[in-house]
DNA sequence: CACTTGACGAGCT
DNA sequence: TAGCTCGCCAAGT
């Protein structure tokens, strides 16, 4: 059973183009339900040992980009839209639409 | 080594 | 409806 740290992000690097999912799904996923903040920690570090990860595509279970403020070079919400997701006030627009439960 | 601080979230008041 | 508490635990101070 490989690392707490590398599932989260072996389960980020699985979510599709064009759709999000939330820290706590991820944490559910991997049979943690109640460990989310370890998922918000494990993306922290993650532009460190795996910068390749689309981690602008995790928000929090209402759509917000509370993580925006660690993306200094490309704004957060620009590399969304880019996607075909729309972003508005910091929030996804239709959350539940592009919402992409980890499997 | 002890204490604080979070990319969170569910449940309670 | 909005704010508070707690679980979780790695990292930083």
């Amino acid at each position: 059973m490989p690392d707490f740290y590398e599932r989260v992000y072996e389960i980020v690097a699985l979510i599709p183009r064009g759709r999000v999912t939330t820290y706590g799904a991820i944490a559910s996923a991997l049979g943690a339900a109640r460990s989310s903040r370890l998922v918000g920690i494990a993306m922290n570090h993650s532009h460190l040992t795996h910068p390749h990860l689309p981690a602008h595509r995790v928000v929090n279970r209402s759509g917000l980009l509370t993580g925006k403020h660690h993306f200094t070079s490309v704004p957060m919400q620009e590399l969304l839209e880019s996607e075909g997701i729309l972003v508005i006030d910091d929030c996804v627009v239709d959350f539940s639409e592009v919402f992409w439960q980890p499997q």
